[in-house]
Parts: C-alpha cells; structure tokens; sequence
DNA sequence: GGTGCCATGTAACGCGTTACATGATTAT
DNA sequence: ATAATCATGTAACGCGTTACATGGCACC
C-alpha cells in the first residue's frame, strides 16, 4: 500500500533500475533492517506500475554484466504521486491481534488471561528494551530520520504497555460481562432436522 | 494472520458452521464497524483450516433453507491454537507510511513536509474526535471491551500527535542531512556502454 | 577457488479485498 | 412487493512473502 508510491516519488526524483530502486529505499528508511523490501515486490510492483501506465521504461543501460532497464515516471504516475501526498495516512490499524488474542482465550476458556498479559508484556518489554539500545547505538548526526522512527516504535510501545496496566487492572470486570453465545447452541452430532 | 487463529479458537469453543463464526467473532470484537471479517474471508480460511488439518467438518444442519456446514476443531488445530497463545504479538509494525510519505517528499522535492505534517496532523485530530465521541456513546456496562480498543486506540493517536510536533520542531535538521543519492547518476536518454 | 555483491527475474503461496451469484426465510 | 437477514460460496485481484534460478564481477 505504501511501497507503490514511495517507488513513485523516487522515480519522480530520478529514473532508476530496480535495484537502484531497492537501495534508495533503504538508505531513505535507514538500512534494511528497519523495512526491508524484497526484490521480488520491486520487480513485481514494478511492472504492475508499468502496466498501469504509472511507470514507463526509459531505457536500458548496459556497462558490463546484466541488463539495467531504466524506468522513469509518467503524467499519470506524477498525478497518483500528487494524491498520495494530499491524503492522510491512516493510523496504525486499531485492529489488535492482543485485543482478539485475549477475548479468544477469556471466551474459548482455553488460556489463561493473565498470563496471556504477562506474556505480552515481557514481549513488549523486550522490544522496548531492543529498541533503546539501538537508539542509543547510531550517530544523531548521520541518521538523524532512523533515531525518530525509534522514537516513535519506543512510544507506541510505551502506549500498549500502559494500556496492558489498565486492562489487567480491570480484567475481573471483563470477566463478569455477558459473555457473546457461550454455550447458546450446545451442538453434538450432526442432525437433520 | 490473526482472523485465522480466532477462528479455531471460536471453534474450540464450540463447533460452528461459517455464519455463525462470523457472528461470534463480531460479537467479541465489538461489531463489524470495528472490525470487519468479510464472508469471502471466513469461508476461505475455513477450507485452508480443513486442508491443513486444523479443523473438520462435523456435519451439517439443515433445519430449513441451505445447508450449514458444521466445522469443529481437530487435535492439530488445538496444537496450533495453543501456539498462538504462548507466542507474544509483535507490536503495530514499525513499518509506519507517514515517515516514508515525509521522506520520499523531501527527497524528491515534490511535496512541502510542513504541509505533508499538517494534513496529517488535521487527519489524526479527526480520528482522534471520532473515537472520543465514539466512546462517549456506549454502555460501559455491556460494551466494556470495547472500551478498552478505543483507548488504545485514542493513546495510540495521541502518541502519533506528540510525534508529529516532535518532527516538526527538527525538521530543518533533517534537512540539513546529507540526502541519499540526489543526483548521484544523473540520466538522460538511454545508453549502452 | 570461494564468498559476496550486483542485477535480473519467476513461481507459488498466504491473507485480505471487492464484486458477483444463488436461494430461502422473515419483516414491513 | 420489497427489503433485510440468513447462509453459502466462486473469481479475480492487490500486496507481500519465501524459495528458487541465472549470471557476471570483484576481492581475498
């Protein structure tokens, strides 16, 4: 949904080949450890642009070894580009694999919910505590742009472990809701009416 | 990634036939407007589950109008369950659009950055005021759980805000950094060699 | 001679989506 | 009548993934 266009605006900025393409986006997202792009979805997203008329190929170098094809941007590629950049992005879907995790074990009886909590917790300080020390690893005059998105992965974590709090704190209250068809519909062998 | 395993948990908890996983899983979540489960996705996923092994059909009911189709869950399926159980949930990837979108804006010098943090500012504040007002409307008594979501939902946002204004206060350092390859291979018309 | 980078792709799969199609029952 | 809900699916697509395959070049 976002690789699409971030090839876009490189391309807008200069018609690249697909691997071209490939390290610019890491060195912009600092290093393929933080957001790795396969160079299968290059070539595969590459040519979907291509068949949408988005991209067109703008030559092929050839200085020694394979083939390059150079692809450049279009009218239509620097329209979709525009739009991209006028619209917000969504937040972070407040989807949550714990949330459903969770109401699955409260509902299915199968796990235990605090510990299910507990679990998530040491996961996430784990991470919490993975990510401050690669912040504290990287050069704030270098890559400046990579300390702010470990800032921002460190704050999101710092909001879900709070979060964890509050509901363990409430859990019992959770507990005594009606719980959704729990057993509405006992069903044993199969019948035909 | 998720939906997959809160179905075999629903299952596990009681055999079902697709409609009423639906149901169920609506019903945990906080209805549909929260989160959406597609019939489409159901009734896939349910014969992926049966070809991997996961679950098996139990029969069908017919009472009257169609047939339904009963699935309950295998002994493999209770294993698969108890994995997703034990493993803790990576947190909201890191992998965040807006820094990609501010990026490739700077870079290709195609969209002004305070502007690209505004609108995303004004879009979050939205979002923000959609949830507040969202959570003002519901029982406490009934919907506790989905009380729960919308605070995260809302700490997230004010996470992402405070973000914002933290970019935005550095962001000519940002443009002071060295650019990744501006205009390191300029290319005009195709070559060879 | 091996390792690793440069550079290109294909094939197949998983998850999720939209759109489409069918047909019965129940409510207005 | 017609609209909503119940209940089942298929087809095709988009994004992303892993695994596989090819071949030249550079360096030690």
């Amino acid at each position: 949904m976002s690789v699409r266009h971030a090839m876009l605006g490189l391309l807008a900025q200069n018609p690249r080949h697909g691997y071209e393409l490939r390290a610019a986006f890491h060195a912009l997202v600092g290093g393929k450890k933080n957001w790795d792009v396969k160079p299968a979805q290059i070539y595969t997203t590459l040519t979907r642009l291509e068949q949408g008329g988005f991209v067109a190929e703008d030559g092929i170098e050839q200085d020694s070894g394979p083939e390059k094809r150079i692809y450049g941007i279009t009218l239509a590629g620097r329209e979709l580009l525009a739009e991209w950049f006028a619209c917000g992005v969504e937040p972070g879907h407040q989807q949550d694999e714990f949330f459903l995790k969770l109401m699955i074990g409260l509902a299915s009886g199968v796990a235990d919910p605090y510990q299910l909590i507990q679990n998530q917790r040491t996961h996430l300080f784990q991470k919490l505590h993975d990510i401050t020390k690669q912040r504290s690893n990287i050069d704030p005059g270098r890559e400046l742009a990579m300390i702010f998105l470990l800032d921002k992965a460190a704050m999101h974590l710092e909001a879900d472990l709070r979060w964890l709090d509050m509901i363990e704190g409430r859990l019992d209250e959770i507990k005594r809701q009606p719980l959704p068809e729990p057993e509405s519909k006992p069903r044993g062998r199969p019948r035909k009416t």
